[in-house]
DNA sequence: ATTTTTGAACTGACTGGTCAGTGCAAAAAC
DNA sequence: GTTTTTGCACTGACCAGTCAGTTCAAAAAT
């Protein structure tokens, strides 16, 4: 028993009163804390380095636990990292669908809902950039464990978009012409790379000015004289 | 089973007459053939499983040479994916470069121009799939080893949209209150997403098809009926 | 009293990188 | 024309280090 309780330079643990108390998955408040805690230690961790580059050690010291912790939260760091995947990809797609349906309720066009949705992508990605990076990072790739949960929850999110799309065609606001699928993928494509290199390069700017920048470009409002 | 000295399957060493014989970087053309085969390789393999997931043993084998040969060639497992970075971005560039050029020489407007250039991302990303996820699994990670590389190679390939778009502002082709770095990155990362999506989700569409559904989006072609 | 966390030790598999040695085609020597 | 030498390109067994995952007794929190 040579092992003092405090090692050197432990972070002292602070406990944090967070409204979010229960419900949700009957956890308790304690243990989900600590999920919440080493989700948000992972996903910096591995949008910085990738997943295989980052060790469930630092996992745990960035999150302030022990690494027995983790262990005794999920099964394994995959499982970890699956988990967290879900989390994310839930926050947007109900930050998207909310947008969608804000707009409809208040008799806004298919443009507008999809501008609304614009915002709300940024929204997401200036809140959780990282998560984004690390989506975004492991999205394409193939041969890869949780290949199936990404698949899902990627279908999650571009079905909003989807959805206001054949409604707007289906209504003749929108050419039915146009491909579907192709045509949310790219909406998608342009609010996630504008996004990134926002944030990456241009940082200082702001969600409005990045706003009306992509409002222009999606209502084709690029040629001729301003 | 030891392998003879003479493995199954090794390349007949044909010496080929190129004219780049020697100058320029001195390399003979069998070294040059051996580091073509580790790039194939190595992309392939990044692409699917990550960088750090990716060993050296496994890119050796698949390239069908010996580890040691990896290293003969390549200081380090990170240098060998840094050229390789350099490599795959150079053929981007010149791509991109030349269907501006071309555009301009045909006495194409700048949207023309544009246009062509997103043809020529769909058809790079046609014939380098692979190539394509790996550099966006990579581009917006931080902290990482090549990430001054990948910056400078992302603002070559940039540069020319950004130029185009430049040229257009200045001969009032388009507005002059676009955002010329922002609806450049959105303007890539459309045809990005949207080409990662077909080559996933789609690969039996042909890339005519993909291009004119986002010569449709890119022109504004959306709103209002056929 | 029960649940949750701690922390440190341990294992076994795997990995990047090394290095002494091999094969061989062209150059040099004869 | 034959033999010898050269040195480039390649080889693959090996090494030292790393990491995911396990274990568990004790402590802390609820």
């Amino acid at each position: 028993m040579t092992s003092p309780s405090v090692p050197a330079g432990a972070a002292v643990p602070v406990r944090i009163r967070t409204m979010e108390s229960s419900s949700t998955t009957g956890g308790s408040t304690r243990r989900e804390a600590t999920r919440q805690k080493l989700y948000e230690a992972a996903v910096t961790l591995i949008a910085e380095q990738g997943f295989s580059a980052t060790t469930v050690d630092e996992i745990a010291e960035r999150a302030g636990v022990a690494k027995g912790t983790v262990y005794y939260n999920f099964a394994s760091k995959s499982v970890l990292f699956e988990e967290l995947l879900r989390h994310g990809v839930g926050l947007l797609t109900a930050s998207l669908r909310e947008a969608a349906e804000r707009t409809a309720r208040e008799g806004g066009s298919r443009v507008d809902a999809l501008d609304a949705m614009v915002r709300a992508g940024l929204v997401f990605i200036d809140r959780y950039p990282a998560f984004t990076q690390l989506y975004v990072a492991e999205l394409w790739r193939t041969n890869r464990a949780w290949q199936s949960t990404l698949m899902v929850v990627r279908q999650q999110a571009v079905a909003v978009v989807e959805g206001v799309l054949r409604e707007g065609v289906e209504n003749g606001e929108f050419s039915d012409e146009i491909d579907v699928q192709l045509t949310a993928a790219a909406l998608v494509g342009m609010v996630l790379v504008a996004a990134l290199d926002w944030k990456s390069f241009q940082p200082e700017r702001s969600l409005d000015d990045v706003h009306s920048a992509l409002s222009r470009l999606l209502q084709g409002r690029v040629s001729g004289k301003g």
